[in-house]
Formats: C-alpha cells, structure tokens, sequence
DNA sequence: GCACCAATCTGAACGACGTCAAGATTATCT
DNA sequence: AGATAATCTTGACGTCGTTCAGATTGGTGC
C-alpha cells in the first residue's frame, strides 16, 4: 500500500518534512485538491496524524512548502521557454505559453500555489527577486529594446502576469473547447488569445 | 412576504432557500469564505444541521445558488459601467475597471464564483447567453467598428475577460502597493495596467 | 560507554464538519 | 375530514485539523 520509500519503518523518519511534501505532491496529482488532508499526507508517508505537527506548525505551512516548490518548477520552465528562440516577438508569447501549459499540466499544484498566494493576498517574494516574474519582465524589456519607462515596464509585466494567469485557470474550461478545435489544438489557441491581447487596450492605438 | 428574519420561528420556515443563501452570503462578507460551513449556514438561518438537504442536494449546489447570484450582479455592474461613455475607446477600460472593482468590493463572493466554476470546468453557461461576457464581447466589437472577424472577436474577447480575472484576483496583492501609491490611487493603477495589455502582444506591433 | 536532553513519533481525545436515516410536524389536496 | 407529500429535527457516522501526554530515539557532554 504505502509506497513511501519504505523498509522497516524506523521510528524516526530521518526526512519526514521531504517524505510529507512528496506525498502532499503525490495525492494532488493522483486524487486532485479536494483529496489533499493532512492525514491523508500523513498516511501516504506511513506516520500517525500528528506526526507532521513536528516538522509544519499547520496544514497551510505544509501546502506552503508544496506551493513552493511549484513556484520553483515554474521557474524552470519559464527559463527554458525564454532560452527557445532568438526571435524576441516570439519570445514572448512563448513565455506565456510556456506558463499556461504548466498550469495545465499541474493543475492542481497551480491550484495550491494561487491558493495560498490568495490566502496570504501576495505572491512570493521569491518571485519578484530572481524567479518567474523577473523572467517576464526581462523579456518584455528586451522586447522593447530597452527604452521603456521603469514604471512603464513594471505595468506591461504586470498586466502580462495577470493575463498569464487569468486564462492558466480558464485554458480548461469547457467553451473554449470548440474554439480550441477551430484553431486546431490547444497550443494554437493559447498562441491566438496572446496575439488578441493588445486588441481592446488603448497602447494598440497610440503606438 | 415577511421579514426572514423569525419572530416565533414556526416549523416550516417559509422560503428557506432564500433565507439560506442570504445566510451563506452574510456569512461570506461578514467572516470570509473560510468561515462558510453548511452548518454555519443552517445556524445563521435559525435552523437544524440538515434542513438545508431538503432544498439543495449538496453543499456545492448552495454555493452554486450563491455563485449564480454573484455572476447576476456582475452582469448588472458591467451593464452601468458600459453605458458610462460614448467614448468607446475608454468604454472597454472602464469594463475592466468595474469587473475588478467587483471582484475588490465582493472579494468573497468572487472567490465562490470562480471556485464553483474551477470545479465544474467551466463557466456558468448564463454568461455566454446574454451575461457579462457578452458585454465584453459587444463592447470590443463595437470599439473595433464592426469589421472584425467572429473568431477574432471570441478571441478578444477571451483575453480580455482572462486578464480581468487575472488582475481582479490580484489586485489586493501587496506587492502592487507602492505602484498604487505611486500612481495616485488604485482605479489610476487599474487603467494604467488595462492600458499596457498590447505592449506584449505580437498584435500591437501588426496593426 | 553512559546519562541526560531535546527532537521525534504515537495514541487518544476534542470540537467542527458534511451527510444521512428515522421520526416528528405541518401544508396541501381530495 | 383524512391521507399524502413536503418540510424540519434529532441523532448518528466517518472524516477532518489540532492538541496533549507519553513513548522512543539521536546526539551531546562526561
């Protein structure tokens, strides 16, 4: 049953914080959020439900950990979309392809990560630091060819996220569905929806 | 009819769907959406644990009632902010403007709506119908004059209303504070990232 | 090598939750 | 009126997050 990295079960774990998150990781992937309860945690890692009270003061502090290494992840996946062309028009709408996709293919780790963000009312600081969001704002600055207003910049990066995320949640959603089949496949509507973005903004017209 | 509120609270409450939704949404505004428990609920209503069974077959299917009456009033907000302005250049800002103002001022409810909608994958089929997603629609179809393809309008149209969720749930984020601040106020904050949509799009550069 | 302390884990418990079944109460229809 | 269906209560079941007292162990100083 418990296909933690099991022998003879010691008394001490050794790792129990990493075994915790591997499988909070494990039953969000495998059952969805609705599954994810500390004990469930707690069972997949073979250990009593009190146990992770020792190394995670709540179960928001355990789906924080999680949530973090799905930030990290993101990063990962943003670097290598941003490495994947050379031409810097495309660049950009790869990075937001690349974003979607990952909350497609982690939808229920993307899930944990906005929750928490929501709860906290921030994103990570890590973020704005050296990870995703810097990627976006990077790309956008190189984009522009370097003569943008740091506010200006600081907007643009903003509104990309927003937009990022807002169809990262919505990419299932049963009506777009035909429309995804019009295009012929997922990818190319993702593509299609960034290239409609300027389309009802006043900076289309002024530019 | 009379006031839901009971005075001898007979045996049969009356209408108690709508005392149980009105009871779900007092307790969303006044305690947030962690606080929103049937039982909660059924308290609220002056009524048993189970009562609410008889008049919804779940949990989810309260929410689903809460949620519907969320997305009416958006409708509502949506239609006042488009009959605002002939300019129909500042029409669609002001769009965006009032459906995150929405989401800002009914952050709870908001959270249900899209909860419910995440779970169903999809969104409530009332909007494509004649809801707020069709004054989106309309609205970039008239700021376009007209000539636009009908693929290319849903896909406007889609951007827009991903990156008004997108920003609608992150407008409380701190990190956008100093920015609000330095902007004069978060409704210049709002136009100013609506206005920077296109600076990343391949579209601003085409048309 | 040994005693001790702190860290780690278990077991049992508490209150709150969603949900259901059986019975009480009331409205409605003939 | 009486019968049938709708509504509400009571009580229960299993699960959840969390806490606490006690068992077990690793690591430190001697």
């Amino acid at each position: 049953m418990s296909t933690a990295t099991a022998e003879s079960r010691p008394y001490h774990h050794g790792d129990l914080s990493r075994a915790l998150v591997d499988a909070a990781r494990k039953i969000l992937e495998n059952e969805g959020p609705a599954a994810l309860s500390l004990r469930a945690v707690a069972r997949e890692a073979g250990v009593s439900p009190a146990a992770p009270y020792h190394h995670f003061k709540d179960k928001a502090e355990l789906l924080e950990a999680v949530a973090h290494e799905g930030w990290h992840e993101l990063d990962v996946a943003l670097s290598t979309a941003r490495a994947s062309t050379q031409d810097s028009r495309v660049r950009m709408t790869n990075l937001g392809v690349a974003y979607v996709c990952f909350a497609r293919d982690n939808p229920a780790l993307y899930r944990v990560m906005y929750d928490r963000s929501r709860d906290k009312d921030a994103l990570p600081d890590q973020l704005k630091d050296d990870g995703a969001y810097c990627q976006v704002r990077n790309t956008i600055n190189e984009n522009a060819g370097g003569h943008v207003t740091e506010i200006d910049l600081e907007l643009a990066t903003i509104a990309a996220w927003c937009a990022g995320h807002g169809l990262a949640e919505m990419i299932g959603f049963k009506q777009f569905a035909p429309l995804k089949e019009l295009l012929g496949g997922e990818e190319a509507f993702l593509r299609a929806v960034f290239e409609h973005l300027g389309m009802f903004a006043k900076f289309a017209d002024q530019d």
